[in-house]
DNA sequence: CATGAATGAGCCTTCATTCAT
DNA sequence: TATGAATGAAGGCTCATTCAT
């Protein structure tokens, strides 16, 4: 890593560079207003350099949601080494998540995208390897903070419940509702103000609802919220 | 409607007809393969006809989830008369968005399409208002149930919670669920096998965890669901 | 036939006008000068009418060589009915070989082109089919005349010659000798000054090296060129 | 050329790499597969380096031509040195000819696409020269057997045959019997299994019909061919 | 000399939309 | 009103060639 050249490295920062306009792009106007030409013209490069970099439009997709799933997982690492209960720690990872959505909110445009089969086809196999081992790694971190409440002993699961169906809860309840979010004139017509307030709420409630034991009855979430936050994230969006 | 023309009625058909068929080439080849020409092709009509009844391909979009928004709020109206206590009534929802899911699964497709707001910037402003009215009954048909709840003295809700936020609670766990459930690869990931069971039990643990009271202890949430399917929707798919 | 439509009437013309200005860009600029671009300028339509015609380059150019294989077909159709000794009728063949080259000269530039097999890979399989027909079909009545003439007592071939093979030579003699002649520098080379006459002459004498009887043994070739050229193709060229 | 320099030797020995690897691509892909990318990567030299032996992507073309040509030109060269008479040493190149065929399929197609004028037209007029006069020589030698075998007497031709048109006529039977080959399609329809046997039988008819002399009236001519091969040609294809 | 990233002209192709009939 | 040919902007992608290092 260290003995990489200064060309390779110029190549590297290239691409970064790539990503960055794209992701711009994409956020601002969306899949159908990202093309090649547009990256190549925002970027002041030519288009076939472009190409030198990402095989086809699909791979800069692919790329952009590889990266920022790899800079999620990070995050989600950092957020389960927080110390506390398992509960807590847990709170912690949906802290993590909140900031993640509130730092690359076109993420989950991109998700969106991804999951038209048209498109991953397009894309070479080892890159859409790498995207899943990343999602992998996401989904095992809290798969484990789960198992660690079972082992200490904070949450009993009846034999109807595994601990990936609690997994998948939490990712119904937190990609359901950041999507929900996304669109404000759903937010409207539901009557939600605030999305993320509600979010964390919910989830919560559905741990109580499977009895995962809190540190205190009147333990207050939000301060658990506030101190990972401070602990683990005060210095602002990771660059990969 | 009993004063319609036969004209008019005959515009209206044929605008499901175009519908229909918009849908069936939406749900085999994506966004991507739909196009006008395709559509005139399978209908054997002239694009210059279609674009009689459409003001542009967008407007087909928008009004194919406009339909399925009617059907569900139809499908969501029906299971709310279902007989019973409140958490009753709302599980009989949770059959009806199960089952909606299960008929017109292109829905989700729609509704991300839709969510690039290129396309519905194109569309008709009183095309919009019709689809979300749809979508505003429809979580007042939810809401409504809380709501009886909370009457029935079944539910009991805190001051920081509205029945608001119970219901953007249970929208996030099925929408985002049922996205998920889409992506065969994080089910896999996640190791879940029957996500439909899944959402279920994550819905039932999550008004738990909001002391929604169920009829007694012992309640078998499956059942209501059976019973429901049969009562209310045993006549399959409805059209429009 | 007759009752063909003024409209479907237009577009055959316009295919047709597609194609000849097709031939004349490629007869200039050769196949790397053709492109759909340059087509739809030098037509003064737009590009997107072009492939309305033909589903891609290609196609244009198999069609191409599709309508001058057809056009040689009849050629050759008439020529041998063409009246006289097999002999002769076979020499009225190879004048309409002449005058075909002489009127599409950029015919043998396409059958070039076309057995290159990426491009015909590229093509609808029943557009092939047909010009493989005409082919055929040209074939036929070449062999055809072989077998007339053994059949009348005029030719006799030994057990190692089919009429297959004698057709195939006349075929080398004359592909051979043409595209030999579509490079002037090889002809100054060769020091060919008329090759049109030597391909006569060089046919003539390879079908008596087989010992196909004349008419009489100081029977002029040329004459009956003449005589066929007046009789049959006085029109000059065909058009489809 | 004893006294060439290291280095010039060492860009001698480049020049033929880049043409081996050329020719190699050409062979399996075609023209349109050929490109200064694909060499340079197959060669693992920079595209840079290649363009310093060759001006463009066209003089490689070219080059690869000439220097199959040369290759030719020897073949002749050893064939007309076959002991025997004059209608023998001709055969004699008729094998040449063939085994070229068989040795370097890929000849044709370069011929082909050198034929296009927009190729020529970028290249070097000192290398077409080259080209041209490896062509020239290779004609002359024909040429020359034929001058033989009218100065031994075997060969008698009137006033209106030169021995050029002689020459064209074995040059017509040969390129295009071995164009009509190279498309099995062609082949196939023309009823013609082996087609090397019937263009040397054809080539044979040809030299009878001009009443040129065979050895002895029952002369085996595949006989001939079988001993200039093995006399001759024995070591396989040759290397420049 | 070697390198190979950058270039950008050029090509193919698609498709929403229009409009004359 | 229905038609469907014509349109042409838009976008994807390739590849020969250059040139700074």
């Amino acid at each position: 890593m260290s003995t990489i050249s200064r060309k390779q490295r110029e190549i590297l920062d290239r691409e970064q560079l790539i990503l960055r306009t794209a992701r711009e792009i994409f956020r601002t106007r969306g899949y159908l207003g990202l093309n090649m030409n547009r990256v190549a013209e925002e970027l002041q490069y030519a288009k076939g350099t472009i190409y030198q970099h990402f095989k086809n439009k699909e791979e800069i997709i692919l790329a952009m949601a590889a990266e920022t799933l790899n800079i999620r997982t990070s995050m989600f690492e950092r957020a389960s080494e927080f110390k506390g209960k398992s509960r807590q720690r847990m709170a912690a990872i949906g802290c993590a998540a909140e900031l993640f959505v509130k730092w690359y909110p076109d993420h989950f445009e991109l998700e969106k995208v991804l999951s038209c089969s048209s498109i991953i086809e397009k894309t070479d196999e080892k890159l859409q390897e790498k995207k899943n081992a990343a999602e992998m790694k996401c989904v095992s971190i809290v798969a484990g903070v789960v198992r660690d409440g079972i082992a200490a002993g904070d949450l009993k699961l009846d034999e109807q419940t595994s601990a990936d169906k609690l997994v998948f809860g939490l990712w119904s309840i937190t990609y359901g509702g950041y999507s929900v979010m996304s669109c404000t004139d759903t937010m409207d017509m539901m009557g939600i103000a605030d999305g993320f307030q509600d979010v964390r709420d919910n989830c919560n409630r559905f741990l109580d609802g499977y009895g995962w034991k809190t540190l205190s009855t009147k333990f207050d979430y939000n301060e658990t919220y506030e101190k990972v936050s401070k602990e683990k994230f005060s210095d602002g969006p990771i660059r990969n």
